[in-house]
DNA sequence: AATCCCTGAATGGCCATTCATTCATGTACT
DNA sequence: AGTACATGAATGAATGGCCATTCAGGGATT
């Protein structure tokens, strides 16, 4: 039956612990314990801790981007562009909450390795954003005096910020589709061109 | 001449420390060595290493959330008290770089002590946001189809995402005044009452 | 019997924490 | 003033526990 390679089983597991204990206390013989694999098999996979870590963010965020890529290249309208990455991103991190978590926390920690794949991968993701609005400035659709790097940042932040409702259950639950609305109300509003803009 | 007593000169130290190596890679001995007191010196004034991490938080973001709660007290207009919101919170932040870090870090950290402090002490400070909201829906200056909940989590995790700009000196250098215009120039008109959405 | 995959106990290094000792200052007595 | 003793803050070397990583061996499949 589940004739799932291992290197995937322990990629879901490590995922898991890492998200519930964070990656400095997660121990090795937790993830394998929750992979069903001896500890030593975990090195048959991966160098060593840092690296499945690595291999978390590279694989999994990797899907993530591809298919958020390939919606948005059927798409022309930037702000239909902006609504279907927002939709997108909240639904994959409610999807898989574990990733979610683990990017929440240990994306920001201030490793040489996390930075380069930070500064490098992972910032293509957002720098979809900043493209998007650099597209719809140019179109006369969104109001040329916000900066695109800023904006994207807004807006990552915010999407960021809300994945977390899930995870912790904070407020009540809002679904994915109420929470994508509120983000859109919010920004699409925020940064088209409005009526008064024109006129003033 | 500096009397600056040892348990300032610790918590200054750890919020350097952990803010470039983070908590769990920073060594007692790294603080000790910046704070210029002895290893052993750190436990006269804290119990262990999670209880000096802990006191950062509280004293420092305490400082942050008085001073901020003390300037709101003084404006009526929801509008003003949102700028002045995301103005102080950007200034704090860029004035003390470490304990940006350290909080956009390990404040997120899945362990016990961190989700308490977090969800007890400084959700009172996003409270305010959501406050703010609350009371410019009842005057009628927010459009009141959003939830302050969700709209204090884009706010703040927009703010958050920004304060990065500088920390990791990534995008060319803004001023703390230019992004809070830019801020306030999304989030405002994303947020009030427009004249299409009265007309509508 | 050779190859492959896996196992999990043993190793070794790291570092938070402890505590015996030192040192500086204060007080009391002559 | 000088000596003796007391206090407790500060020190930093030593301890002990933890856990990532290794590797000698076991079992399956060819």
């Amino acid at each position: 039956m589940k004739v799932e390679n291992k290197h995937t089983k322990i990629i879901a597991a490590a995922t898991k612990v890492f998200a519930k204990k964070g990656f400095f206390t997660a121990r090795i013989s937790d993830i394998a314990k929750e992979a069903k694999v001896a500890d030593g098999t975990i090195y048959l996979y991966f160098n060593n801790k840092y690296d499945i870590l690595l291999s978390v963010f590279e694989e999994e965020v990797g899907k993530i981007v591809e298919s958020t890529e390939k919606l948005l290249r059927l798409e022309d309208d930037p702000r239909r562009q902006l609504e279907i990455f927002c939709s997108q991103h909240l639904h994959s991190m409610k999807k898989n909450r574990y990733l979610a978590e683990v990017l929440q926390i240990e994306l920001r920690q201030p490793y040489k390795l996390i930075k380069e794949y930070r500064d490098t991968t992972f910032s293509k993701y957002t720098g979809i954003i900043a493209e998007i609005i650099r597209n719809g400035q140019r179109l006369g659709l969104f109001r040329t005096e916000l900066h695109p790097d800023l904006a994207k940042r807004c807006i990552f932040g915010a999407l960021d910020e809300l994945s977390r409702v899930w995870n912790a259950s904070l407020e009540t639950n809002y679904t994915v589709e109420e929470i994508t609305n509120q983000v859109l109300a919010i920004f699409l509003i925020g940064i088209e061109v409005t009526r008064s803009s024109e006129e003033g």
